[in-house]
DNA sequence: GCCGTTTTCGGCCCGACTGTTTTCAGTCG
């Protein structure tokens, strides 16, 4: 996980526990015990600050989920770059057996079924045993399971091409600030999908500016601590794999060139290809190095040089996706965009009340302390008992509480909500007296995924007649690399929610990012409120905002189609306007 | 393993679905 040289962050940490707990588990150790794990790597993966400072001023001992064992464990990760107890574990269960925990549909009993009766424990040899028909000849298994068990290897090489857009920004930023130290590197900037705000992302893209040679810059990178495969690609650009299995390409320019190569290194291929066409109709040729009119050069050190050169304004990065941002560029019709500074308030949070780790009070004090106006809490309901979810005893005593920290504020403000499930008929597991209660009322799907694409529409629609609900959250149920989004007809849902005045949600949690900023466009289009929801189940996870507004930038979206860019007063009365009086 | 006491040991998520069976075990959210 860690060698010398290389400072352990809480997420390796977290990965860790993670992997501890995958390995009991398969160990057939106490469930109790692995969840024990599972809960803490999840603690500390949303701890506020550094590992090595909560552990250094005990705060870690005191996170709730971080026990004795744990801290010891932790101690030994930070301290040495390794755990004595995950090596030991390695040796008693094959690795692959572990990989195996990803397939959806395969459990602990049933990949120990497959290891002791197969000799099977890798993921080609599962695969072997699914085609060649040995798998569905084990008693309780079938030619359903494996098929399953073929899908399901085929999407766990898809997630391992893949990582998610803040996994992928954490490397960038950390590669950024390991090559700004390195001589001759004058700045380092993020490019490619990262800066596009991509959902998922294949490869980390860094652009550097040197004041040397490509070759200087690319020894000193190979030198890094952490780096284990170094491979040209041409005299500008390199290859870097690093020993956690990430990787990153970096490609260096002049100062002068960095406008042209950093548009290249950021744009989609479609976007590249338009604006190469529109660079023809004034005589440009844009090429990897630099911009070209005939034979000579345009100098173009920074970005608005290069559009500039090219008649045109300078367009955000997200929406460089060749979907007619460059058509829009050269008639003066970008649209202007929603920035994280116009967002007012932070919506969809869980508290320790349901399955959060922070009470209503730290959340809110975060909340404020971190510039906004208003809070709104939405822990899970009742039907929702696997996240602890809320009776209204429990409502009402979490809105007193509210009440009181408000009483307590000025210029800042918690409001009561909720996120109630939507049961299988479209109807919500509390009555109108207890959504009465609410200050606002988020709407989502969290089970009964596998109705037809009829059946889940009218669930939707019918949910949005209920008076008290102002948000849809997560429309589609999707979880980015682990499962798709249940079959929804969007449009009737964007229809509908224009019509009624129900908001749609972009769940900001990096694992959803739904809706899919594809249909933002449509959904401004038809005049569809869109809310922004951190989905956060801790401090740490309000900054996925941030994430949340790179996705509607995405969509072209603007401050006034953002329902939390309203003031708290105006945000309440368009939760409120369908109520009955 | 962690938590929270009724403070050092007992409880911790439960109901629905899937794919297999022919009455239900295993997985999942």
């Amino acid at each position: 996980m860690s060698q010398t040289g290389h400072i352990v962050d809480r997420q390796e940490v977290a990965q860790v526990l993670e992997r501890i707990a995958a390995f009991q588990e398969l160990r057939g150790e106490n469930a109790y015990r692995v969840r024990a794990f599972r809960t803490a790597a999840r603690a500390v993966s949303s701890l506020p600050r550094p590992i090595q400072d909560a552990l250094a001023d005990g705060t870690l001992a005191e996170t709730r989920g971080v026990g004795p064992a744990t801290v010891q464990i932790i101690q030994e990760i930070v301290g040495t770059g390794h755990s004595s107890l995950l090596e030991d574990l390695r040796e008693q269960v094959p690795p692959g057996l572990v990989e195996m925990l990803a397939i959806g549909g395969l459990g602990v009993t049933k990949i120990r079924q497959i290891h002791e009766s197969l000799g099977v424990d890798t993921l080609p040899e599962l695969e072997a045993a699914a085609r060649d028909g040995r798998l569905a000849q084990l008693p309780r298994f079938g030619k359903r399971t494996a098929e399953n068990v073929i899908r399901g290897i085929a999407s766990l090489r898809q997630a391992t091409e893949f990582r998610l857009h803040h996994h992928a920004r954490e490397e960038a930023v950390r590669l950024v600030v390991a090559l700004e130290r390195l001589p001759g590197v004058l700045h380092a900037h993020i490019a490619g999908d990262v800066r596009r705000a991509m959902e998922l992302v294949r490869d980390v893209v860094v652009v550097v500016e040197a004041d040397c040679a490509p070759q200087e810059i690319f020894q000193r990178l190979a030198d890094l601590p952490g780096v284990h495969e170094f491979a040209g690609q041409d005299e500008r650009v390199v290859m870097l794999r690093f020993v956690g299995g990430a990787s990153a390409r970096v490609v260096v320019t002049t100062r002068v060139n960095a406008g042209a190569v950093l548009v290249q290194a950021t744009g989609s291929a479609e976007h590249l290809r338009r604006l190469g066409e529109h660079a023809a109709t004034s005589g440009h040729t844009l090429r990897a190095a630099a911009l070209w009119r005939g034979n000579s050069f345009t100098a173009t050190p920074d970005e608005g040089a290069l559009y500039g050169a090219l008649g045109l304004p300078w367009i955000p990065p997200e929406l460089r996706e060749g979907m007619g941002e460059v058509e829009a560029a050269a008639a003066g019709a970008l649209p202007a965009l929603v920035g994280p500074e116009d967002i007012r308030g932070v919506l969809h949070c869980h508290t320790v009340d349901s399955d959060g780790t922070n009470t209503v009070v730290e959340l809110a004090d975060a909340v404020a302390a971190a510039g906004f106006a208003y809070l709104g809490i939405t822990d899970h309901s009742e039907s929702a008992a696997y996240a602890g979810g809320l009776d209204p005893a429990i409502i009402a005593q979490q809105a007193a509480e509210i009440d009181g920290y408000n009483r307590r504020q000025s210029g800042f403000r918690a409001l009561k909500g909720i996120e109630a499930d939507i049961l299988a008929d479209g109807s919500l597991d509390y009555d109108a007296e207890t959504l009465a209660s609410l200050d606002f009322v988020i709407a989502s799907v969290h089970s009964r995924f596998h109705m037809t694409e009829e059946e889940m529409t009218a669930r939707v629609l019918k949910t949005m007649d209920n008076p008290y609900v102002a948000i849809i959250g997560h429309p589609t149920g999707r979880l980015l690399l682990a499962r798709k989004a249940f079959p929804l007809d969007m449009d009737a849902i964007m229809e509908k929610a224009a019509a009624v005045g129900v908001a749609l949600e972009i769940n900001a949690d990096p694992h959803r990012l739904d809706l899919d900023w594809r249909l933002l466009r449509r959904a401004k289009e038809r005049g569809v409120k869109i809310s922004i929801g951190a989905d956060a189940h801790s401090i740490a996870g309000i900054a996925n905002m941030e994430i949340g507004v790179g996705l509607a930038r995405k969509g072209w979206l603007g401050p006034a189609d953002i329902l939390n860019t309203l003031p708290v007063d105006e945000f309440v009365r368009f939760a409120c306007h369908r109520r009955p009086r």
